[in-house]
DNA sequence: CGTCGCATTGAAGGTTGTCAATGAGAGTGG
DNA sequence: CCACTCTCATTGACAACCTTCAATGCGACG
């Protein structure tokens, strides 16, 4: 998958790298031509099924890695089993956190995922040497932070009913970033199970109030993952934004 | 309040810092003697009352400020009045956001609190000019990044009693940081309606589970605001860490 | 002593969780 | 092609937990 041509001059592009969008808003978006080149020259592109774990012992503990495509769920887990789903990353956050070990964080797939990994000590190097990559890192982090505290309302205050608008609404302006219009159609990116670990609910729970959504006509549900909002102003009422 | 020396030598530091825990453990821990004096020359210590609001239109736009004393609230607000407290900030935190503007979060002194505050646009200068102070600055958010996000478990995963638990643990190992023995003993930083709105929960039934914990032995409850706890494993093993 | 703010306690009701059964869709093998 | 199974989602009945509403208690302060 090392697909980078060799003979590339320094002031082009990496192939790979001329259509990802970690060049625009992600991490890449701070690196020099030549800083690209020399990362892509270690850096390589793969894929992962949805549920596969991403750190722990496998991937992380070696390698960062940009996300190309697809969303990963970070959760933690209490020793009885109890489940929270404490963020969610789309294309093109940066996974991995340099100069802090996780805190107990497990990153995995919630759907297949593309990601562009880097080793661990490349990257540290160029953090090092670079402040400008460090400030997009931290930029990543408030934003983690803004989103994390966003939710806490939605735990701690929220109804069922409205936690389950919140979470439709946090999917559809994620699944269209700039959208103008007033409707939204996505799929969900995971089971209910897990967006009930995400909300703070059981399976149950979501499901009824998805159902009693979709009988007041807020949403449409296809194949119980596709959703249509016809009117999203109706669905950010419920969410109580 | 401005109680700098002035004659004060380049090599030394200004008076005020000298016993000041941002100097060891926070922000100002990364500035040169020389950068401290520049600093100090701006900054000015200054208290706030319980209740009094840090942020929104009186202090923080225009200063930052260094948690001198006391514990600092963050809170988010819904339209209809619901809150929920995302944050709380202890000796020797930052206060303020640079590089970002805060998102709808408003800070409140929870304790009667003393701040040294330096001018915004001076602050801002000295980030651009020193990595290593973004790198600290970094270094904060990801603490509260990692604090918001236990706090997402508790709030979406743990019962009345669990929550009520983890709060009084973490109040008292921020009493204490450096505990070695397995007693504790220190006084609540708010009152029950505020641990309510930061474990999503309402005053009565805060009051129910401190009442619970205390005929239970596992703490002991003076004047309401001060608590005692014999055996911190205990009410570790209440709070399902 | 009366009032005010805050905390506690009690009773009743509602929302959400638990347990259990059913349904829908995908993949498998006869 | 059609059972069969497996997983995931839905639905129902009931119980538990937490909230709501209301009354009482307690300490500070005038």
């Amino acid at each position: 998958m090392d697909f980078v041509r060799k003979d590339v001059h320094n002031s082009e592009l990496p192939v790979l790298c001329r259509s990802c969008e970690s060049r625009h808003r992600g991490i890449c978006g701070v690196l020099s031509p030549e800083q690209l080149v020399r990362l892509s020259r270690h850096s390589s592109r793969h894929g992962a099924g949805a549920g596969q774990e991403l750190s722990g012992e496998s991937l992380e503990t070696k390698s960062y890695s940009n996300i190309i495509s697809g969303v990963v769920k970070l959760s933690k887990m209490m020793a009885d089993g109890r489940q929270q789903i404490v963020g969610l990353q789309f294309a093109p956050d940066f996974l991995g956190r340099p100069l802090r070990q996780e805190n107990g964080v497990t990153a995995e797939a919630a759907t297949d995922v593309e990601l562009c990994s880097f080793p661990k000590a490349a990257m540290d190097r160029m953090i090092r040497e670079m402040p400008e990559l460090e400030h997009k890192l931290h930029e990543q982090t408030l934003n983690e932070l803004d989103e994390a505290r966003d939710w806490m309302l939605t735990l701690g205050r929220k109804t069922a009913s409205e936690k389950v608008a919140s979470f439709l609404l946090l999917i559809a302006t994620h699944a269209d970033p700039e959208l103008e219009t007033d409707c939204s159609d996505f799929d969900l990116p995971m089971s209910r199970g897990d967006i009930g670990d995400f909300l703070g609910l059981t399976i149950e729970t979501v499901s009824r109030q998805m159902t009693k959504l979709r009988k007041e006509g807020i949403i449409i549900i296809d194949h119980n993952r596709h959703v249509v909002v016809p009117d999203l102003s109706r669905l950010a009422d419920r969410a109580a934004i």
